[in-house]
RNA sequence: GGAGAGGUGGCAGAGCGGUUUAUUGCACCGGUCUUGAAAACCGGAGUGUCCUUACGGGCACCGGGGGUUCGAAUCCCUCCCUCUCCGCCA
């Protein structure tokens, strides 16, 4: 969330942000409710300052065997005085803080001002779009045909948008997994951590997955738990109501699977892998020091782009656009893959600096170097994700016969597999 | 799931209704001493929030929430977590 004081003190500044993200947020709650709980504030803290007062001479008074019967009746009434505002305040806090956790992140001054995807800008692209002598088949009849996943099955068991992987397939998978992972670890300095798959509600509002994205998450109220829909909540949580002690930056980097219910995408890429409500992923988190976040990003978008360079894919690099980032972001890229059959790009990996709108509302906090307290930035970025990794690497294997060409990082982690046939 | 014990500042560990602005030790920072360091001694130091141009001051914080009281770390209720034992189990 944002800092209360910056919108008191920069309020046209917050203003014109909400205006380039074209968010419809209440600003103007915003205000008027920090103005209320000040003022109810002083009263009850001059109030409670009369009491703590009184009260201590009442102690000595009655040391001193005098009679207090007429201070008593008067601090009660007192009491009560401070019972209400109180309460007051309690309320006008909590509609300040929900009001508050509603506005969305500043977009750094670097980010471009643009509505929708549209407007998203190409930075940079790797490799060419692969021209066949065949009509490339899509990715879910050359898995029929290896028997790399059976989406039927998958649908009896539980519904749409559960793959389960079969054969190779179910190899394949674990392959990514295992390759992704040892990559950012051995040549990129992460480590490794293996996360809880659910996780409660402080931690999803946390990271900003509450209360604005409820209806996109698989819930489970008996226990007050919520799958998660990426690494990113976990991994960033470690830390949530913490001043890390060790030093910046950390690195981390988990595999997990992702739960997401889709709920505004009904009907969407319905078809194969494309669009999901569980897939695996890697992701890397980092928490660094404010003055070296953006510095971190490019390296961050870097560490992504290098494990498709590694399989051979070909991708793009897109700057996001004001109005297209997510929620809590600050300035974010997004990497996209080319399908052949699909005929289109496939976002695989999104990394974004959050600055310390998640550090605030997680409350994750470092020691600088003058010894004072504060909060730290942090960034996530998918290393990647699975499924369309998946789609990518079958279309643009294919063969004319058929078999499906295996990228050679990938060979010692399918046992040796390189062909698909 | 059953029974018991316990959650206090970076750590250890007192306090169980009113000079507690939370005792003390370790660790930390500054100073004295020393060629330098250690030891010793002296001093300092938490987090959040509100008021104030500033100096400074107020309020809150002893696992979370609620209650009793003029006054709660301390008494009561409730929830969460940790540990020990028993049961069940991959």
């Amino acid at each position: 969330m944002l800092d209360i004081k910056i919108i008191r003190e920069r309020e046209p500044d917050v203003r014109r942000a909400l205006q380039l993200r074209r968010s419809s947020a209440d600003l103007d709650s915003v205000i008027a409710l920090d103005k209320e709980r000040r003022a109810a504030l002083a009263e009850v803290e001059s109030l409670k300052n009369q009491r703590n007062v009184t009260s201590k001479k009442v102690g000595e008074l009655k040391k001193a065997g005098q009679d207090i019967q007429e201070i008593q009746k008067t601090m009660r009434e007192v009491g009560d005085r401070i019972a209400e505002y109180d309460q007051k305040v309690r309320e006008l806090e909590e509609k300040l803080n929900q009001a508050l956790l509603r506005i969305p992140n500043m977009p750094h001054a670097s980010v471009h001002e643009g509505s929708d995807a549209a407007d998203n800008l190409v930075v940079r692209t790797w490799g060419e779009p692969k021209s066949f002598s065949f009509e490339p088949r899509p990715h879910w009849e050359l898995g029929e045909k290896h028997r790399l996943f059976d989406f039927e099955r998958a649908v009896k068991m539980t519904g749409a948008g559960f793959p389960l992987y079969t054969g190779r397939g179910a190899l394949l998978e674990r392959a990514l997994v295992q390759f992704l992972l040892d990559f950012h670890t051995r040549e990129h300095g992460y480590t490794e951590v293996s996360p809880p798959f659910v996780v409660n509600a402080a931690s999803m509002t946390g990271t900003g997955q509450l209360p604005k994205m409820a209806e996109d998450m698989y819930h489970i109220p008996l226990d007050g738990l919520y799958l998660i829909p990426t690494a990113e909540v976990p991994v960033t949580n470690i830390y949530r109501d913490e001043i890390i002690r060790e030093p910046l930056p950390i690195y981390l980097t988990a595999y997990t699977p992702c739960f997401r219910r889709e709920a505004g995408a009904a009907g969407r890429d319905t078809r194969g892998l494309i669009r999901v409500h569980q897939f695996d992923k890697v992701e890397m988190v980092k928490f660094v020091e404010p003055e070296t976040s953006y510095e971190e990003l490019e390296k961050l978008v870097k560490d992504a782009e290098e494990v498709l360079q590694r399989l051979g894919l070909t991708y793009r690099v897109l700057q996001l656009c004001s109005g297209d980032m997510s929620f809590s972001a600050a300035k974010c890229y997004d990497i996209e893959l080319w399908a052949p059959a699909h005929k289109g790009w496939l976002e695989v990996s999104s990394c974004s600096n959050f600055e310390d709108f998640q550090a605030r509302r997680a409350k994750i906090q470092y020691r600088n170097k003058d010894g004072k307290t504060a909060f730290v930035h942090t960034l996530n970025g998918s290393g990647v994700a699975l499924a369309r990794l998946v789609v990518a690497i079958l279309e643009n294997g294919q063969q004319a016969d058929g078999s499906i060409e295996l990228p050679e990082a990938l060979w010692p982690y399918m046992g040796g597999l390189k062909r698909i046939e």
